[in-house]
RNA sequence: GGCUCGUUGGUCAAGCGGUUAAGACAUCAGCCUCUCACGCUGAAAACAUGGGUUCGAUUCCCGUACGAGUCACCA
């Protein structure tokens, strides 16, 4: 069976990188019917965040990422975080040390900072590789802090298999003797993963393209425990697009790149994660590009994953965003998208029909506000604005005509709804023999004092009434007397 | 700098030795229309570069250029 993880340290918001790192670790196993598992790698006592694990469940779950083992759900091979599995990883250090794969460094930070700044030696000069084992059994009782390190082969060339970048070799004489269990007695990154990965069944190790050079590393470990290798999927890089033209890694700089300032700014998930799927990966023959979760589940494969990095474009998201937002029921974009009203309506705009007008014409949920706002409240225009050349409007004169006789009409007519206004104002056009744009546009203007408008006049009029509407075309008459 | 990887229109990308080199977003034009939006139609727009291999290379190999990643007691 196949088995992923997502395994995110909990540093603070959910990078969207990160989320489709997630995703894709996800597809790979519900493709085939598999489980997906959370793990917390929260070994970094010192970037650790408050609350930043509720950010990652709870992104999780409004994306539907559910999880068949991690916190919270359990499983067989908990504890999910690890912190709670210290004690497993220095059992595995010593198991690793007893067979010589791995040594104790004594080396201080000092003289380790020393080696850094000596760009001649190239990193640790592995001065404690070969200490006897009376050095190391006097150091270890004195009490001098140390550290586990991996004891890498001082030649030749390790091989592994990734199932998107194919064959990646390294000459072992470029691998680091790096640490595996730190002085605070914590394990790195590059240990406990390997550790966690293997007892928890792991098959699938999904991850970004920057764990490429350092997986011979980890390629050892397991061959050093005589354990099974894991597939690996390096997933390409997401990248921004910088103010003069070139591209970096998708960072805070390129705009709002965490998936709760994505939700903030009135982005769908669905339209998200349906974006971010096809960041890196493209379905095999497919006509549409829109998916739900469930056809990712159904159309995910690894062999659709590219291997070049991929260029975040807000414009193609703010797209996918809108088509979601105007294929949602009315009720669903009401209720969706009245959180981000931040106005009063009052009761005498038609609110079901405002909504229903609005709900094509935005393309994020927060623009609701600024869209609606001249329903509300009739915007200052100048009485230019009246003026058309489309429509064969040169001079004030057909205004007033038409909003007089516009007025007399309306005065009448009982009913604000759509309809009922076309046909109630449709003989005007004919008695003054102009068309119905011109007529419209009159009118359009009067009651929104707006040149674009979503809607048209009479969709706008059931919207504020007809009380809202007399008084909007008065003022008009006014400015034009 | 060493190592690793990548390079098809502005962006996402299909292609997997022979194609008029798909499609989507964005752009532009036209149509539709009660303005806008939607929708429809169309246009412009690409195989980084130099060598091979081959009857034939976008596709395979090598070099070059450019880009990215990585070289931590971070993940």
């Amino acid at each position: 069976m196949t088995v992923t993880r997502f395994a995110p340290s909990p540093t603070g918001y959910m990078h969207i990188g990160n989320l489709r790192t997630a995703l894709y670790s996800f597809l790979i196993a519900k493709h085939d019917g598999g489980k997906f598992i959370l793990r917390i790698e929260d070994t970094d006592r010192e970037r650790l965040v408050e609350g930043a694990t509720d950010i990652i469940k709870s992104t999780l779950a409004v994306t539907g990422l559910h999880y068949d083992e991690g916190p919270d759900v359990g499983g067989e091979h908990g504890p999910y975080v690890q912190s709670e599995r210290k004690e497993i990883y220095m059992e595995y250090a010593k198991k690793l040390v007893d067979m010589g794969a791995a040594y104790y460094c004594f080396c201080t930070k000092e003289r380790l900072e020393k080696l850094h700044e000596d760009d001649a030696v190239g990193g640790y000069d592995r001065h404690c590789r070969n200490l006897s084992k009376e050095e190391v059994e006097k150091n270890l009782r004195a009490g001098i802090p140390f550290v586990i390190r991996q004891k890498m082969p001082l030649e030749g060339v390790t091989s592994y298999k990734d199932e998107v970048f194919g064959e990646i070799s390294m000459n072992n004489s470029e691998l680091q003797d790096q640490i595996l269990m730190k002085a605070d007695g914590y394990p790195t990154y590059n240990f406990c993963h390997v550790i966690d990965d293997h007892l928890m069944g792991v098959t699938h190790v999904v991850r970004g393209s920057e764990y490429l050079t350092s997986t011979p590393k980890y390629v050892l470990l397991y061959d050093a425990f005589g354990w099974e290798r894991p597939v690996y999927v390096h997933l390409p890089l997401l990248m921004g697009k910088n103010a003069d033209g070139s591209v970096s890694k998708l960072s805070k700089r390129h705009g709002a790149v965490s998936f709760q300032d994505l939700v903030k700014d009135g982005y769908l998930p669905e339209a998200i994660t349906n974006y971010i799927a096809l960041l890196g990966w493209c379905p095999k023959q497919s006509e549409t590009e829109f998916f739900d979760l469930e056809g990712l589940k159904a159309a995910f494969t690894i062999d659709g994953v590219s291997k070049s990095p991929a260029v975040f474009d807000f414009e193609k998201l703010l797209w996918f965003n809108s088509e979601y937002i105007h294929k949602l029921t009315d009720s669903d974009f009401t209720e969706r998208v009245t959180p981000f009203i931040t106005s009063e309506i009052p009761e005498s705009i038609n609110r079901e029909k405002m909504l229903a007008l609005l709900k094509t014409r935005i393309s994020t949920l927060s623009e609701i506000n600024s869209k609606m706002a001249f329903f509300l409240s009739l915007p200052e225009y100048e009485k230019e604005l009246f003026l058309n050349k489309k429509n064969k409007i040169s001079d004030f004169e057909i205004v007033k005509t038409v909003l007089t006789e516009a007025k007399s009409v309306l005065s009448s007519v009982e009913y604000f709804d759509n309809d009922t206004l076309f046909a109630s104002l449709m003989p005007i056009a004919e008695k003054l023999a102009i068309k119905t744009g011109t007529l419209m546009w009159c009118i359009r203007i009067a009651v929104s004092g707006m040149a674009a408008t979503p809607g048209g006049a009479t969709e706008i009029m059931e919207v504020i009434g007809k009380c809202e509407s007399l008084a909007r075309i008065d003022k008009a008459l006014g400015m034009l007397a």
